[in-house]
DNA sequence: TCTATTGCTACTGTTTGTGTAGCGGAATTC
DNA sequence: GAATTCCGCTACACAAACAGTAGCAATAGA
């Protein structure tokens, strides 16, 4: 299946809405992982794998086409990273991370 | 496959970090989905599979069970809403959804 | 009692993801 | 200049996740 972009369909929907494509990619395992991992610095393929508790290379593979498809992330000789709009990206990752730890402090009480 | 609470260990990583189990459940199909539908206020099961493009009930009922279970929505008589948790995370998705537009605007030039 | 709606489940087939092994190419080392 | 080492990536076979249809038990209203 060929990555979608907004505008197009995607899984689940005819829209094409711009946040449809991306519940679409961040749906698929990994996905946000990945995007996550890449937040301190760019990463080889291999350097990517390990920090992703060894994701098989295949599912690596087509995450990380997907997402350059899609211009959140590029490949750089010092390997993959974000490009500009992932950065953007990242930052909301980041919001989420803040948000998780006080979710889970919720939920231990 | 139990759903798994931030402090334990979720799909893809032993740590328990809230945000690895966040992205363990977000990185389910319907759930991102799921979570944005519900932004209007309470939908009934039947509603929400409507919304969800007719999404199979076996799968919309295992994300609602994991999402209640994380006490991101609930169930009252008048369908399946957001606790107080759940408003939070609902508003990242908001952002994201702006977000979005601006990134589908980017890839078209 | 009959009807309609609720959340939900069983069952089966398709799609998606996994795990191992290893490829060809480029850079580095001896 | 031959061998080694790293790079991104792929083939293939297996396992897990998801989908689609049908229909259940429980509740509410007429």
């Amino acid at each position: 299946m060929p990555t979608k972009k907004p505008g197009q369909t995607a899984r689940g929907t005819q829209s094409g809405r711009p946040i449809m494509v991306l519940f679409d990619i961040l749906g698929q395992r990994w996905t946000l992982r990945i995007l996550w991992e890449l937040r301190g610095g760019r990463l080889t393929f291999r350097q990517l794998r390990e920090r992703c508790d060894d994701v098989s290379p295949t599912s690596l593979n087509k995450r990380l086409k997907s997402l350059r498809e899609l211009a959140l992330i590029d490949l750089e000789k010092s390997g993959f990273g974000y490009t500009q709009l992932g950065i953007e990206l990242g930052e909301k990752l980041a919001d989420m991370n803040q948000w998780s730890e006080r979710w889970a402090k919720s939920l231990d009480r």
